[in-house]
DNA sequence: CACGCTATTGACACTTTGCCAATAGTCTCG
DNA sequence: CGAGACTATTGGCAAAGTGTCAATAGCGTG
């Protein structure tokens, strides 16, 4: 099972290596939790001596948040201009728009959903919280309001309930997607728009 | 460092043994993930032999998992009657003595929070949406409102967003607790009153 | 063609995990 | 009260995994 000694040694520069690594390993992780995979086997996906990992990414762990880094960032495609729209309509294009995406490469974007672990500062979270972080500024500018801290706050803290309804609408289908569309967008809604009153 | 003899070897009934190995436990894997944590660390502070753990759980993973299972569980303390009250207020009030239970309890709650590691069918997946699926729940029932599938669904999808917002309020302090409860309000009154079109 | 730089390898040492036979509390019965 | 049975608990073993490091071998240069 774990034979792995790469016949032929071919070398890369660093950057492509590890890139090359990256992307041979991603499916790996994107099916099978952290601790079930070895090093062993990662190597082997590679097609490179398990040393290797540990001197590009330092250890196994390095390399799996790398991983993941870059599979839950939010896709930026271009969405076309919504401006001449009223806000609620905007709203509402926008979260069609994250539907449609979560339904086409969703499948890793929601399966990283829930995402974050547990344990107070733990190195996924960070990963996460960036990821959400820019989900948040790319709706905002797509819904066509100002990068305010506080708006940003908000949006961030809806990231995890996108992920949650896409949950609910393709994995347990217990929402269809028309719902989807219109619980998300009230929300997204009233997150952007409620006043503090204190 | 790995001292952990226990001199005197004292003899519970295995589920009392159970229980006393998950609390001594508890306070470890709260605040550091489960790969930093060793067996012999775990065996160390609850006083007893490597071997017990396996014993009793089986694996290391089990342990964590049921010290999970009992972290995440929303506490069951009674609410008020609140059943003169109107919808909106009904809401109002649950949402507020959850946000209530999160400041003074919370820690754990919320910590554990984003919870469920990615990677689809993981076992703590399972743990977290079952807490997910009891506080939808235990939200319905204090509103008032019936235990009909789809409202739990959506109830459910609810859930990491209570958590984020709570993590807005109290980790990230970028919301005050009257903006989250206002929010909060809002977006349960939308899920839990909004009509399907199709 | 020889040399140097460095990407890559393979082996080694150490930690951790799960397993199992042996040990020793505790309870029961004569 | 003492012997024996039952089983909770232990300690050591073997396998697996991880990170480190000196040695190897591509590839470009003079």
């Amino acid at each position: 099972m774990t034979t792995s000694t790469p016949s032929v040694r071919s070398r890369l520069e660093p950057d492509a290596r590890r890139l090359q690594i990256i992307e041979a390993v991603r499916p790996l992780y994107l099916e099978r939790p952290f601790n079930d995979v070895s090093t062993a086997e990662l190597a082997a996906a590679a097609g490179v001596a398990r040393g290797l990992i540990n001197h590009y990414f330092g250890s196994k762990r390095e390399l799996y948040v790398e991983v993941m880094r870059s599979s839950i960032r939010m896709p930026e495609s271009e969405l076309p201009d919504l401006s001449a729209l009223p806000l609620p309509e905007r709203v509402r294009r926008t979260m069609d728009w994250i539907l449609e995406a979560a339904e086409t490469y969703g499948q890793a974007w929601i399966s990283v959903s829930g995402a974050a672990n547990l344990h107070g500062d733990s190195d996924l979270q960070v990963v996460v919280d960036e990821a959400d972080d820019h989900a948040a500024r790319l709706t905002l500018d797509a819904i066509g309001l100002p990068d305010d801290p506080r708006l940003v706050a908000r949006l961030r803290a809806i990231a995890p309930l996108v992920k949650s309804v896409c949950r609910e609408w393709l994995v347990r289908e217990t929402l269809t997607r028309a719902e989807a569309l219109d619980l998300l967008t009230d929300t997204v809604l009233i997150f952007a728009t409620k006043e503090t009153s204190s």
